[in-house]
DNA sequence: CCATTGATCGCCT
DNA sequence: GGCGATCAATGGG
């Protein structure tokens, strides 16, 4: 299976967001693969977005693998829960939010890890959990190496810009249309009403 | 050492 | 739509 080049992480952020929906991300742990193309991804932009984690540009135990430059991934632990980052540019921590995928790979794995059949992967903590990922275990692990992998996938129709979920109390940073979603797809945060045809793909 | 705080989830009404 | 569970990191005493 063909990789993707990760060139498109290394300047506008903004851009990169956009451009990982539909992209297939897989994960080889504990001896089974399993994956999913992505329908929900949100943009934090470092050092000009209260919303970030390193909107203070303080590097913590928490955050320093935001520091990295792009080809890592950033995760950390909240509420009990594990949520991955793609991280971009080479000299701002900056990076993208994986929220949502479409399972593609290893579902009944998938269904064995999160302990139900269904919403295997419609939220950030839910698709980690779903494909293995650990904050102890993979933060600050590289892209397209022996655990996990980008390959092309699909392309969405139409893409939907909203405003950021779970972040109320960021003042003017709650409006910013970081939030990018396949437009109709199901497997995305709060997902109301019918699935378009295809789930939103070309 | 203890209290508070989240880029959440899932079950309840 | 509300709320409790849950946990690592952080900041104050």
């Amino acid at each position: 299976m063909k990789l993707l080049e990760l060139d498109f992480l290394s300047d506008d952020t903004l851009s990169a967001a956009k451009y990982l929906l539909g992209k297939e991300i897989v994960t080889y742990i504990d001896g089974e693969e399993t994956g999913g193309y992505i329908t929900e991804v949100e943009a934090y932009l470092g050092l000009e977005d209260k919303a970030a984690h390193t909107f203070s540009g303080k590097v913590t135990k928490k955050n320093d693998m935001m520091f990295e430059p792009y080809g890592h991934i950033y995760v950390y632990t909240m509420h009990g829960h594990s949520c991955m980052n793609f991280v971009t540019t080479v000299d701002r921590p900056e990076g993208v939010l994986i929220r949502g995928i479409e399972p593609s790979r290893g579902i009944e794995v998938m269904e064995k890890r999160r302990g139900r059949t269904d919403h295997l992967t419609d939220g950030p903590g839910k698709l980690t959990k779903a494909l293995g990922i650990q904050r102890n275990l993979h933060n600050g692990l590289k892209i397209n190496g022996d655990t996990l992998c980008i390959m092309p996938g699909k392309t969405p129709d139409t893409i939907a810009e909203t405003p950021r979920i779970g972040i109320d109390n960021k003042e003017e940073a709650v409006d910013y249309l970081y939030r990018f979603i396949v437009s109709g797809n199901p497997h995305v945060s709060k997902f109301k009403g019918k699935p378009v045809a295809d789930n939103g793909w070309k």
